[in-house]
DNA sequence: TGCCCTTTGAAGCTA
DNA sequence: TAGCTTCAAAGGGCA
C-alpha cells in the first residue's frame, strides 16, 4: 500500500508553522502524558510508528514517550506532493555522512526554513498528521474471514460467480464454512489465532475501539436500525386504542416482535420469510425467536388465544392510556384559562 | 464516490 | 454476564 500525501499543498504553509509552535508542541507533549501510555492516543501514534516501520521497543511504553519518540528513526517521507516540490525547485540538495548529495523532500526544506529543524519534533509532527488524516489500523482477520480469502477466488473459478454479487458469493462460502470438517477449520482458526497474536505484537496499544464508528455506513446503518425499531413496537404502531391489532407477545406484555425485524420488509411480515436480510447468527443461534410469531401474526391470530389475564393487563393500559390523556386535556384546558 | 449486501467470528459496548 | 453491535474481506449494484 503506497503512502498517500499527509497535505495539500495549501495545508502545508498554513499549518507547519502552527503545528510545530513551541506551545503546540508543549501540547502534545502534554496530551500524552496526560493519557499515558495506555490511551488511545498513545496506541494509535504508536501503531502509526509501526506502521511506518519505525522501530517501537518495548521501553516505549514506559516513561516520556516524547523522550522514547526522539529515538526514532527519521521516517521517509514521499508523496505526490513532496515529489511535486521537489521537482519545482533545484534547491534542496543535501550532502549526507557518506558523501554522497542527495535531495531531501519539500517538507524537510520547508522545515528547516520555518523552524529550527529538529527530528524529534518533524517525528512528531508527522506523526500526528497520520494520525489525524489517514492512520486506520484494521482488525485482525478471523478464521472465516481467512477461509473465505483463501476459498473465494477458487469458489468464483469453480461456480463462474464473477457475474454474481459478491454477497451471494459469500452466502456460498458460508454454507461451505459449515459443511468444512472441524479439523480444516480448526487450520483456519489457528491462522486467525496467529494473525491475533502478530497483530497484538505489532500494535501493542491498539484496540478495536478505534475503529469504531469511524466509517459512516457503519454509523448511518446504526442510526436506521435505531429510528426503524421505535417504530416496531405494536403500542406505537398501532396506539393504545387498537390492542387488537397488536402482536400476541404485545397483548401478553412480551417483548413486541417487531423488535427484532424490519417492518419495512413487507415480505418478511406478511410470510414471515426473512431470506432478504438473513438472521444474524446471534439471533439465529438463540433458539425460538420472536420472529416464529410472524406467522402466526394474521388474521387467524384471534382473540380467543388472549386469555382472561392479558385482557385484563390489556384493559388496565386502556385505562391508563384514557386517565393520561384526561389529565393532559385538563392541563391544556387550565393553561388555557 | 461511497454505502449496501452477505457471510462468521472476535471484540467492544450496554444494561 | 447475556445480548447486542461493529468491523474485518470482497466486489458488483445502486443512488
Amino acid at each position: 500500500m503506497g503512502m498517500r500525501a499527509p497535505m495539500s499543498p495549501s495545508f502545508v504553509p498554513c499549518v507547519m508553522p502552527a503545528a510545530l509552535s513551541p506551545h503546540n508542541v508543549e501540547m502534545y507533549r502534554q496530551m500524552m502524558m496526560m493519557n499515558g501510555p495506555c490511551s488511545p492516543l498513545y496506541g494509535s501514534m504508536a501503531a502509526a510508528g509501526m506502521k511506518m516501520d519505525v522501530p517501537l521497543t518495548a521501553s516505549m511504553r514506559t516513561s516520556n514517550p516524547l523522550n522514547q519518540m526522539n529515538q526514532m528513526r527519521l521516517p521517509f517521507v514521499s508523496s505526490p506532493i513532496t515529489s511535486m516540490a521537489n521537482n519545482m525547485t533545484n534547491d534542496g540538495l543535501r550532502r549526507t555522512r557518506d558523501g554522497k548529495v542527495k535531495k531531501v523532500s519539500f517538507l524537510l526544506q520547508y522545515m528547516e526554513s520555518v523552524t529550527n529543524y529538529s527530528k524529534s519534533l518533524y517525528s512528531i509532527y508527522i506523526q500526528m498528521v497520520r494520525l489525524l488524516q489517514e492512520d486506520h489500523i484494521k482488525k485482525p482477520l478471523n478464521a472465516f474471514m481467512w477461509f473465505m480469502k483463501e476459498n473465494r477466488p477458487k469458489l468464483m473459478e469453480e461456480l463462474g460467480y464473477k457475474e454474481k454479487q459478491s454477497a451471494e458469493l459469500n452466502k456460498e462460502l458460508g454454507k461451505r464454512w459449515h459443511d468444512l470438517p472441524k479439523e480444516e477449520q480448526q487450520k483456519y482458526f489457528d491462522m486467525a489465532r496467529a494473525d491475533r497474536e502478530q497483530h497484538k505484537a505489532k500494535y501493542p496499544g491498539w484496540s478495536a475501539r478505534e475503529n469504531y464508528a469511524v466509517h459512516k455506513r457503519k454509523k448511518k446503518r446504526r442510526d436506521k436500525s435505531e429510528d426503524v425499531t421505535d417504530m416496531k413496537k405494536c403500542r406505537a404502531r398501532f396506539g393504545i386504542a387498537n390492542t387488537d391489532q397488536w402482536c400476541k407477545f404485545c397483548k401478553r406484555k412480551k417483548k413486541c416482535m417487531y423488535s427484532t425485524y424490519d417492518p419495512t420488509d413487507t415480505l418478511s411480515e406478511e410470510h414471515g420469510d426473512r431470506t432478504s436480510s438473513g438472521p444474524s447468527p446471534l439471533t439465529s443461534s438463540l433458539g425460538p425467536s420472536p420472529l416464529g410469531g410472524v406467522a402466526d401474526h394474521d388474521a387467524s391470530d384471534s382473540e380467543s388465544e388472549v386469555d382472561e389475564e392479558d385482557r385484563t393487563l390489556v384493559d388496565m393500559d386502556i385505562q391508563e392510556a384514557a386517565m393520561q390523556q384526561q389529565a393532559i386535556t385538563r392541563d391544556n384546558e387550565l393553561a388555557a384559562f
